[in-house]
DNA sequence: ACAAAAGTGTTCACGGTACACCCATGA
DNA sequence: TCATGGGTGTACCGTGAACACTTTTGT
């Protein structure tokens, strides 16, 4: 027969046993200027001096670890209820100079311009996603990683569209997955194909102060948006 | 200008500020009797008296957090050079009766029949997937996040041979699909499907001791298994 | 001869791609 | 009237799904 031991025992045991500090990192997307962009700080160590890096924190020894990632997109934009996906956990042990910390990484899709994001430090700026070369840490591949799984995603889950605001044109849209995807559209086709999804509504609207044809707006089908609270594990993936 | 802090002083300053423990599970998966199989152990946990659990450890202060997997599959099982995929990681802060622990989940595929598998304690036994109901801690959740990603990868990758032996005949790997996907697969499409893929090499031998016609063997093509240490991000995505 | 599984081809529906013209608006 | 982008349809191709009969071997 086995010798069980209580929770409270192992506890313990375990205490002292080793301490590797634990982060979450959010690759913060957004789309201006018909480009995607990625929310950067200015790294404040000396060993990454003049390097920008991703937005993240310590979790909090009482905060879900999928908690924490809102509380940094909180702190940092100002917004809630923003779109968040777990993506992957790095942990090597010598990703952080400071010592051992094994960080999950997040990415967020925000409407940088017509949501209330109010940055927190002046040292936070967007960049473009295609023009950042090298970041503080092991941030470039977590960026690389994020962006990947977002382009793999997007034609399949209705995402994207935390990143424009609510009323839109399927010329926007097309613009924004190119800038996604990083390739070119056909627009008939990408018409079809976004159509045959029926995840738009179209809102009978027409486009205002563009010096051309005005497109008809659409929005997102009511019960699409996925924000708020993670889930997690299988149900993430069998959600839609 | 920004006062930077070196990394020895944000050490101090991050030191005893809070005590997570961080843990790997694996959801170790194998081909017998034409079912999918996992490989549990009996709970030494007396909240989980009676109950399975996943195989894990907790990751070690100066071992990449992609290591410990392979570090407790060889522990456990005797193996190396499995194939080994990191899923997701879980944290909420009530999924562990001792304390603060967040776990890192990966799955492993490993053949349990023809490899030199020596199951470390008595206690670890293999399991049907399909059989399995309720386990210690969120190890069900992980184990169905782990199924999911795992059919989602099948037909796109070729990881499935790392349940097979070297050798096998069609009807076997149609048999393990039809295994991990839960359906059935219509004969002539799935022979279509995957010598279209050209993943396989067909070894001109026979099958022996079979009570009826004997079919053709095969073996993964050279150069396709992937095994040994895992890609980390980007790269894993990318590759194939 | 029979049982059991191996092996093989065609048809159809669907989704993706390539591709060109007319229309509405503002300047 | 011109420039700019909006809006639309058709033909082709490749992939996946449905579906049945003949062949080979062992008993």
């Amino acid at each position: 027969m086995l010798k069980l031991k209580t929770a409270a025992i192992e506890k313990i045991s375990h205490k002292d046993y080793f301490n590797i500090a634990l982060s979450v990192d959010c690759v913060i997307f957004s789309y201006q200027e018909k480009a995607l962009k990625v929310l950067l700080i200015e790294s404040d160590l000396k060993e990454f001096e003049g390097m920008h890096s991703l937005l993240g924190d310590l979790v909090k020894p009482g905060e879900d670890l999928d908690e924490a990632p809102y509380r940094v997109l909180q702190e940092r934009t100002g917004l809630k209820d923003v779109y968040l996906e777990q993506v992957h956990t790095f942990g090597n042990v010598e990703r952080h100079p400071s010592g051992r910390v094994i960080t999950t990484a997040y990415f967020s899709l925000v409407d940088a311009k017509h949501s209330k994001l109010k940055l927190t430090h002046n040292d936070v700026a967007w960049h473009n996603v295609a023009g950042v070369n090298r970041l503080a840490f092991d941030h470039k591949m977590i960026l690389d990683t994020c962006l990947q799984q977002l382009r793999e995603k997007v034609m399949e889950h209705p995402i994207v569209f935390n990143l424009l605001p609510e009323k839109f044109s399927l010329r926007e849209l097309q613009d924004l997955y190119e800038a996604i995807l990083g390739i070119e559209l056909d627009r008939r086709n990408f018409r079809k194909r976004i159509t045959a999804k029926d995840w738009l509504v179209d809102l009978n609207e027409m486009e205002e102060d563009v010096p051309h044809r005005p497109g008809k707006l659409y929005k997102l089908r009511p019960g699409l948006k996925k924000t708020g609270r993670l889930l997690s594990g299988v149900e993430q993936k069998m959600a839609v």
